[in-house]
DNA sequence: ACTTGACAAGATAGGCCTGTATTGTCCATT
DNA sequence: AATGGACAATACAGGCCTATCTTGTCAAGT
């Protein structure tokens, strides 16, 4: 419902970044029914009391958890993306690896329960980040030679980010491991970006 | 395990196509336990045993069915990709519409245990047929002038059709409607496709 | 500020039983 | 060839109870 998180919030205290980091690591491994509090306290090394003097409750936790986590990775693709040196094609893969290729092995059973959780729970910051991580790539493919193409070819920046977040997601259900989603990202990307590529003369 | 499914055991009768219609029918509504063998006779305008007269048994049935599915929509997408007069973006769109896009709208809470069912009772035949989808998505490509900026690019044609389909399944799991995952495939096949459109002078 | 120990309320997993629904198979019938 | 009726075996949903785990909140201690 609310969107009552600020960056401040949820960047910048180290201590609460801890716990955090630690309630996210449990949660991407148990879920979200079969990870308990006192789990999450002996993994950040804290009381379970500790937890409760900062968060509510385990809703709220694995809700700002979750927006954490969201958020560090959102600022990682920002940073990939941002690198002036690397072409497109490379920023575009990395970004996209740092959205989707984190946990690819990790997950086991408990996967379903963790994204209903998710839904249900922080539904629509879900969707929120999701779309700002649409935005920087878009953002990305703006400021770069592409842009002409995609327009030429009559697809918005939007439409172009979109598809590829698509091809993300497919390439992290389809796979098994991280190295086959990264060979899959590099074959879309490398289609997706042909036009920017020196127009290598017919026969090589 | 075994495929010893041959292609004029999967069509040719048609009684036999008529029941593995309605079957693909039920269990595509109500997932493979909540289906009945008696919701499915009754849906053939069969009884009961006229079913046990051609399969062995529910888990066959299904087999069978999900099997003439697969094949079904595997020959809905060679016809497609044939297609002579169309471009090539838009019978690689059409073709993974008609892989993927059948049941985006249809499927409620027991598409878990479709899946479920579908991996763990023909999880080979599955693999297999979306290997021949991949290969059948190549075939078109690699027949096309695509080929060329595919393999300057370094991609071959086998990796673009995964990331392709990759994109579809990506789309078919984050798109609310069948109009949703058209679009979006449309994008994505624009950006495949791009260095085959006409040049398009820089500025208009 | 954080921990420890303790607590009631509530959730959860398991066992057990019960009535119903489903499966797979028979045979007589058309 | 396919149907209908009937059948034992069994899978399944529901209720109920119990033991255990977890939650959220204390107060007291450092």
């Amino acid at each position: 419902m609310e969107m009552e998180e600020s960056a401040v919030a949820v960047i910048g205290d180290t201590r609460r970044e801890a716990l955090l980091e630690a309630a996210v690591g449990v949660f991407a491994r148990y879920g979200f029914r079969k990870t308990s509090m006192d789990e999450v306290a002996r993994a950040a090394g804290v009381s379970r009391q500790g937890l409760y003097l900062l968060f509510a409750d385990k809703e709220e936790l694995f809700r700002k958890a979750l927006t954490y986590k969201l958020a560090r990775q959102l600022s990682a693709v920002v940073v990939v993306l941002s690198r002036t040196g690397d072409g497109l094609e490379g920023r575009l893969i990395a970004a996209c690896d740092e959205w989707a290729g984190q946990f690819i092995g990790t997950m086991g059973a408990d996967a379903a329960d963790l994204m209903c959780a998710s839904t249900s729970l922080a539904g629509d910051t879900l969707a929120h980040y999701e779309a700002l991580f649409e935005r920087a790539l878009a953002h990305a493919i703006e400021a770069s030679p592409l842009l002409n193409f995609c327009t030429s070819a009559g697809v918005s920046s939007a439409d172009a980010a979109k598809a590829l977040h698509a091809t993300a997601r497919g390439l992290k259900h389809g796979s098994h491991s991280r190295q086959e989603f990264v060979r899959g990202m590099t074959a879309a990307a490398r289609m997706f970006c042909a036009p920017l590529n020196p127009p290598a003369s017919q026969k090589e």
